[in-house]
DNA sequence: GGCTAAACGAGACGGTACGTCCTGTCTTAAA
DNA sequence: TTTAAGACAGGACGTACCGTCTCGTTTAGCC
């Protein structure tokens, strides 16, 4: 016997359509005018909504935008296929730069950064959320590298080599995200003794 | 003759004592509140000084917080005293690590990152005067890695490897400065084939 | 055999439950907020209701508390038991501020003053019901002074200045329903030349 | 040696065209859409003004809609000019009556009136500026019936029966403010035995 | 020593956004 | 068909800041 719904469906359900236009209207924004151009205000101005609407179901505007992310990225882990280190990391990176030649995914990425330093709950579900989940489907990889010699340097270190040089060439230096930088990437990390 | 000073110094002087106050307020309102706890309005009121003033010289309050932080770190750069490379990098980084110790200079640092994602004139002057200096300085030691075995990773490779996992502690995925991650850098960077 | 009902009474009847707790819940917020802290939203959630239901019976919250009022009140018209204009005005003086005495039910009438003024179609539903009525009282009262010697003032300046003296006290300078208050009323009204 | 002036002038001046524009808007809305209508949002965007502006000055919407009223009424308190009765009531009731033949006045006025049931502070402010004035005037005037016959009925209620029949007819029972009505008052209220 | 001019504190100004509350309507499932 | 529940678009609330604009005052160099 199934007693697993808690609350009963009660009231009107949630709207579909005004969600969608929620999350459009934030990466619309956004691509127009950057990460500061968006207000809950304006989103809900442009989505056709009502700002109680928006409240209702996202705490802050960034995680309006996280959703719109979300869905985008659709937490896509790249199953890794071979069980070659250097080939599934490179297969790992000229899949996440690829996003990144997106200019409106890197903005989003880029707001998201910028909010979460100005809002520690926030952060906490980005964290969770997001960062959490690049950084397992890359250990999934790295743990795998089963005749490799031993290495002195721990494996979140070099998560956070890999994903530091992202973010720090999204957020401080911007630079390509080029087949060049994927190559001298699985050099560092493949060949760390 | 010099007649190179078109405008001659007139009327009253900047005031010593405001610009203190403005950067003392600034500097204490994000150890208190976080970046997202300043305005100008409010390092105005608390610095006892006029808004005014701030706006005349500084473009933003993220002038003010870079400013007040450049005169803490004071653009140390330590000028590298021996000639091997892991050396001359430990002393670098061990040196970064013990600002990034400080909780009240990590939030400047952290506030800082965040307004170069929203105010893209500010993140020119942040990129030009913070970001340009400390890697000139780690350059400085890079290059001189004379003897060392050729390497295909670049230099500026390198640089964003150790400021990607730096600023990526800072802003994304929290983690310590030890020890630990000094060797591990100096294994990876100086090591790379 | 009657069969003059043309809709029969279709579906779920009007729950009398319902509309006890929506008079009782409006009654209860304007005392204990005043007219200012009530609104639908809070009936209904005071009540247990849904917003439809009051909305469905009722035009306004203005006719909610006029309904509630009226049960009250009961639009006891007291019968002007003698003939004598100075007794039955002061009969009806006397019971008029009884009701005056209760705190509640001043607050109830004040609220349905107030929003008499910024809704002219409930203004006309205030009037048409509880107005009409209480002037029609008097009117039989004042109507009975059989003997009396003719006055140049006319019978409605009479109600005028009789409810006037009341809502001025109780809308705009508040002051005491006291004996006193009666016996001049009387004086004046009864004495009018 | 002048030492009033407690707080020196500091700052810029308040300005007089937002004063202006703000009691001009008000004005104007509540003529055209009631004081139903009006809202502090709506007198801000069509006085081309900022909320703030208004919030700093006046306390309540309320309060700028009293401010423009005083300004028409100018509290003209006219000087009973005779020593007659029964002429300097007649005076002052053909001047009162003749505001109320505007009907944008009428609705500030009941405007007001609603507020005051709404708001308790607003209603204490009110009382003191507006209505204590009017009360004062006809009591210097019902005060000076030399020769007349000693009444039972108190000044106070006298001058609750003449602004009790006026605040009537405005709130509560629409009626003409005519001449007949004023000859009623004069023979109630100097009549009054 | 007086003149001129910039800097200063204070704070008013037109705006925009905040997050909350309410309005009146609509949708859902149960009664 | 009514009900409780609750989502929805919209609008107002009162507050906080933004960056600009007066103000009267203070402080300097120059004549």
């Amino acid at each position: 016997v199934d007693a697993s719904t808690p609350k009963a469906a009660l009231g009107r359900k949630r709207s579909a359509d005004s969600r969608r236009a929620i999350l459009d209207a934030a990466v619309r924004i956004v691509g127009a005018d950057g990460y500061a151009g968006l207000s809950t205000e304006r989103i809900a101005r442009e989505s056709g909504t009502g700002k109680q609407t928006i409240y209702r179901w996202w705490p802050t505007k960034a995680d309006v935008v996280m959703e719109a992310l979300l869905e985008k990225v659709e937490l896509k882990v790249p199953e890794p296929k071979t069980r070659d280190l250097r080939l599934d990391l490179t297969a790992f990176l000229q899949d996440s730069f690829a996003l990144g030649r997106s200019p409106k995914i890197l903005d989003l990425l880029r707001g998201l950064a910028a909010e979460a330093q100005l809002d520690a709950a926030f952060a906490e579900r980005f964290r969770a959320t997001f960062v959490a989940n690049r950084r397992a489907a890359l250990t999934t990889i790295l743990e795998r590298r089963a005749g490799a010699p031993a290495s002195s340097v721990r494996i979140t270190t070099l998560l956070d080599v890999v994903f530091g040089v992202i973010w720090y060439r999204l957020l401080i230096a911007p630079a390509e995200f080029d087949q060049e930088l994927v190559d001298e990437l699985v050099v560092l990390v493949a060949g760390a003794r």
